[in-house]
DNA sequence: GAAATACTGGCACTGTGTGCCACAATCTAC
DNA sequence: GTAGATTGTGGCACACAGTGCCAGTATTTC
């Protein structure tokens, strides 16, 4: 197994993977990875993205400037580590649509299918990562990017189970489903803290009702 | 009146500008900053926007590294010059609005008023522009990142006009309008060459309602 | 246990982005 | 019309991002 440089690789097997498939260089990949990550969250929180260099970020993280780059593109993608998770988990799941009529939601169907699979995401984590997005543009631009290739694969999935239909259209609809998506989790990370919780997939369900709601013209 | 250097600041003044604002300097800033965007659109255009160098588009353009510079943030800047001039319609037009419910409606408005001021647009050019945002990932990502801060701008007059209101709210409808309105271009562009052309205005009405019928579950 | 494989850090290099300065061109005020 | 003020330009040096390459080290494989 190589570590594929640079490239963002997800590195998710911290869920009880089976114990022959972890050794000590996988350990040390996924704890080297995780290290680097936090330091750059860290740093970025306290001085802004653009403010960090990548070498203060891999000091930070007890590595050198080139392995850094071996793990991530760059700061944001250092940042936010953990989204490409949802990029990933995206193309694995079933969609099953017939027509434009009821592709949104079926795209919501696989949002529900990794929401379902995601047992508890760390609330605080997911609202330091909101947090920045908001706030820096560096990390948000970064974000919406990735939010665009996420629609991306939506938009080619929806065109190989419909055939001719207009590409625009189907990426209208991907468009919509990444909306939704996005917003479920600035809404589950925004709520109130302490009391009851909403679940992330209440919230993309909230979501999903608003933009309904707000598209048809009710309130 | 200085160069704000890197700004990306339009010099969006050769329709007709009084004889008396337009000096020496003033043309040839004008000329200059054109010279650079063309330069940036062609050599993006036959090698992909992250295999040419910013030195090449400056001699390309006939200028220093350190004037382009002066002129354009960096190179996807250079290529999406004209996209300036939306992030700063959209700041000067009215927007009238009283409630959620009637939210996108009046961003879709603030989108007519925007059309109706940009007398004939060039469909020559606005194809090779979304043509590059849909072929080159680099293009791309700086045309999503500007379409977000048009969003912000959007959400922050809403909250303006809206005080009280979840700002997420506002965010997801804002969203919801820019979506529209660069599916309203992307659909221009893409409508086949010859015969009866549709124009913006009508193309930006069409996705408006394709995208209720959509939500809605029509087909 | 030896050989193969993979990870690491250092280095040099190209390219990005910017402050600074001297010089040239244009504008302004008298 | 001219001197002084203002503004645009290019060159330069520098910090930083990003990457190929290589030698050394650690782990895995047979």
């Amino acid at each position: 197994m190589a570590l594929d440089e640079g490239k963002s690789v997800s590195r998710d097997a911290g869920t009880g993977a089976l114990a022959c498939e972890t050794g000590v260089r996988e350990r040390h990949l996924r704890e080297t990875r995780q290290r680097i990550h936090l330091a750059a969250l860290e740093l970025a929180e306290s001085r802004g993205c653009s403010a960090v260099t990548v070498s203060e970020v891999a000091a930070a993280a007890a590595v050198s400037r080139r392995t850094f780059f071996r793990y991530f593109r760059n700061k944001e993608d250092a940042v936010l580590a953990g989204h490409t998770r949802y990029y990933e988990a995206v193309q694995a799941h079933p969609l099953r649509v017939s027509s434009p009529a009821d592709a949104l939601a079926a795209i919501e169907a696989v949002g529900d299918a990794v929401l379902a699979e995601d047992a508890q995401p760390d609330l605080a984590e997911h609202r330091r990562i909101q947090a920045l997005i908001a706030g820096d543009p560096a990390i948000r631009s970064y974000a919406v990017a990735q939010d665009r290739d996420i629609a991306d694969v939506l938009r080619d999935r929806l065109a190989e189970l419909m055939p001719g239909q207009p590409m625009n259209e189907l990426e209208l609809i991907a468009d919509l489903g990444v909306t939704t998506w996005r917003h479920g989790w600035v809404r589950w990370t925004g709520q109130p803290t302490g009391g009851q919780q909403e679940s992330p997939a209440d919230s993309h369900r909230a979501v999903r009702a608003r933009l309904r709601d707000l598209v048809a013209g009710g309130a």
